[in-house]
DNA sequence: GCCAACGTTGGC
DNA sequence: GCCAACGTTGGC
């Protein structure tokens, strides 16, 4: 199973948003090294979704639904989406700063490579910042 | 191939 | 709103 972190900008994708779709195309990243995380992922894989800009904290968690698939809104270049579905919020938030204060966090890419959309995590890392959070609230069936 | 200019991201 | 970081573009 693989572990990844996804940046959105609430004011254009938020986790709200997500969670009333069900379902997202993940696209519209334009970057290699996030390209082709996206590529590496598969279906099933846990994704922590964080909010940038102007709310900085993890929100909640997704899983992969399908691995990656040509961007449907590239119009040109070699470029890569996956879906996502939402599985459940945070009990709370983690904030960028905690995640900066915690010694088991060190060297997170969220920190160190700050401006990378897409990134991997370690299984570790991953169950920090859930821990961090109080756990998972799991969305309903729907 | 180098590098200056430029655009974007994202923290503060 | 500002600005640092950094990726991309294009002239040479």
């Amino acid at each position: 199973m693989g572990y990844w972190l996804v940046k959105t900008e609430p004011e254009s994708y938020s986790w709200s948003q997500l969670v009333s779709d069900g379902t997202a195309h993940w696209d519209g990243v334009r970057n290699y090294e996030a390209r082709n995380h996206l590529r590496s992922m598969s279906k099933g894989d846990r994704v922590l979704v964080y909010h940038s800009v102007s709310d900085r904290c993890v929100v909640g968690v997704a899983e992969v639904t399908r691995a990656a698939y040509p961007d449907p809104t590239a119009q040109k270049g070699d470029w890569s989406a996956v879906d996502l579905r939402p599985k459940g919020a945070l009990l709370r938030p983690v904030t960028l700063q905690q995640i900066r204060l915690a010694d088991a966090l060190s060297g997170i890419a969220l920190v160190a490579r700050s401006r990378l959309s897409v990134m991997p995590l370690s299984a570790e890392h991953f169950e920090h910042i859930i821990a961090l959070g109080g756990g998972v609230q799991r969305l309903p069936r729907r």
